[in-house]
RNA sequence: GGCAGGGUGGCUCAGUGGUACGGCGGAGGAUUGCAAAUCCUUUAUUCGCGAGUUCGAUUCUCGCCCCUGCCUCCA
């Protein structure tokens, strides 16, 4: 069974055969360091930590790469706001991007590059365009990139590079010889942060660092570049033109671009204003339920963003932990197999995965379908637990799953029962329960019930006895 | 205007040339002292509208309507 993939240069799924055998390198875009990331942030890391983790699955050695972009006018303008250095904010800013991401279960790329650590890189990209007298300098002194001078332009969001110009409501800036030029190092103003370069002090323009830091540390051919659907143009089809000319032609081979975060069917954007940050969110839901949602919806559509759709992630996730708590307290003899998940990404589930998942997965990471996978696989080994039956031999294929999608992570106790709850006291009412139960004071076992479940604690009576839940 | 992607049950979201996956929610039942959880059954004569191709289309083609995104920084 072999993996397809979307290839958005081609708009088709491909059949996905990487340069090396066995290797990988896939480039993502990351973010802006300039503020807190928001959901839609969040879907990027969360897709192509799927495509990660899925691609080393099916047994490649994936060099994962995704840069910070450390420097740029935002970012100048907000630490200017704040009366801070840029290295200030942009330090905080990435502390907050690795907590966000890691409370989503995100593994770490490879490589995390600045754009503030690769100068030389892109100044050596932008040389050798202007070499080839595809890049030259304007009257402003920034450098520009000509884009006339490149034949492939507009292939990857098929536009058509005269209708970009008869339809541009870019406003025509007198130092360009064509207005769809664009800047690869711009002048440091006074007082700006600059690097030193053959044109002057200045820093680099926004699309020269992913060309160039993609390049340093995956070649200048390689599998995987992705991102955000917006980035396609014109950020990516500027990549392209960069790279494939200083390179000779070589760059990625497969595009993927993942869908964006609407609410209320609208994109959700900073310039919008209608975003919420992940921390925003995670301190009413918990990350992993932003995840289950995200997982939900396959990576190329749209994906709405409201609390009911929460609700609803929050409901299905917390089913599955149902069945995983059953295991663990039903089940003594699976225990360490329901604790080796923090680990157990690293190793390959595929041959404990069934067909119809590992399929899913290899058709454009349809996780919906995987999902869908899980949810019968979960059914079945409920209704095996409500027969007594041995279902050890499935509980392997849930461990996989899970482990898989990164969901179900957590501590099955601790999962329901967070929050600031007095753990010992309501051990305490359910024994007193559990006696007048006995002595069938049944008025008395359902004050108590509904005492705790004013609280938000709910009870579960079972053969084994009784355990609770925090809503 | 150009380009791209969509319109599937109350909500959400997959999918397929032969009447539609899963989740959430609803209804009924089993279980329970009653609940909760779980399980079972049920909840789209139908996949935006019209036409065409076909033995047969939600799935292919054409036209139309509507929605979103990109074309400016944007994940």
């Amino acid at each position: 069974m072999s993996l397809h993939v979307y290839n958005s240069l081609h708009r088709t799924k491909e059949l996905f055969e990487p340069l090396k055998p066995g290797k990988v390198g896939m480039y993502v875009c990351g973010v802006t360091v300039y503020d807190y990331c928001h959901v839609g942030h969040a879907r990027v890391m969360v897709v192509f930590d799927i495509i990660n983790r899925w691609l080393q699955q099916l047994g490649y050695d994936v060099n994962y790469v995704r840069n910070f972009t450390d420097v740029d006018d935002k970012i100048i303008q907000r630490a200017a706001e704040r009366g801070i250095g840029i290295d200030v904010l942009t330090n905080e800013m990435i502390a907050a991007f690795d907590e966000d991401i890691d409370s989503l279960g995100c593994l770490h790329p490879n490589h995390e590059p600045r754009a503030t650590a690769h100068m030389p890189e892109m100044i050596a990209m932008i040389e050798a365009l202007v070499e080839q007298e595809r890049a030259y300098v304007s009257d402003s002194g920034d450098v520009l990139y000509a884009v006339r001078t490149f034949d492939g332009y507009g292939q990857l969001s098929g536009k058509n590079i005269d209708d970009l110009e008869s339809g541009s409501r870019v406003d025509v800036d007198d130092s360009k010889r064509d207005p769809l030029d664009f800047v690869l190092w711009k002048m440091a103003k006074p007082g700006e942060p600059a690097w030193d370069s053959p044109w002057g002090a200045g820093r680099p323009g926004w699309h020269i660092e992913c060309s160039a830091m993609s390049c340093s540390h995956l070649g200048d051919t390689f599998d995987i570049h992705g991102g955000g659907m917006d980035l396609k143009f014109p950020h990516h089809e500027n990549e392209i033109a960069q790279a494939r000319a200083a390179n000779g032609g070589g760059f990625a081979r497969y595009w993927l671009h993942n869908g964006f975060v609407n609410i209320n069917a609208e994109k959700m954007s900073k310039s919008l204003g209608n975003f919420f940050t992940i921390r925003e969110v995670t301190e009413k839901y918990h990350p992993e339920v932003l995840r289950m949602f995200m997982l939900g919806t396959h990576y190329r559509s749209p994906l709405d963003f409201s609390d009911s759709a929460l609700d609803a992630a929050r409901a299905g996730l917390d089913r599955l932990y149902e069945t995983a708590r059953r295991l663990h307290c039903e089940m003594p003899d699976v225990r360490c197999l329901m604790d080796d998940s923090v680990t157990s990404h690293l190793t390959s589930h595929v041959s404990r995965l069934p067909p119809h998942f590992v399929a899913a997965m290899n058709v454009d990471f349809n996780t919906p379908e995987a999902l869908a996978c899980l949810f019968d696989l979960s059914r079945l080994l409920n209704k095996g637990l409500d027969a007594g039956e041995d279902v050890s031999a499935l509980v392997d294929q849930f461990r996989a799953m899970t482990s898989v999608l990164g969901i179900v992570q957590h501590d099955v106790e601790s999962w329901f029962k967070s929050g600031d709850v007095d753990a010992a006291r309501i051990e305490a009412l359910i024994a007193e329960r559990s006696d007048a139960k006995k002595a069938r004071d049944f008025a008395r076992a359902d004050a108590i019930r509904a005492e705790l479940a004013a609280e938000g604690i709910i009870l579960e009576d079972s053969p084994t006895g009784t355990s609770w839940k925090k809503t």
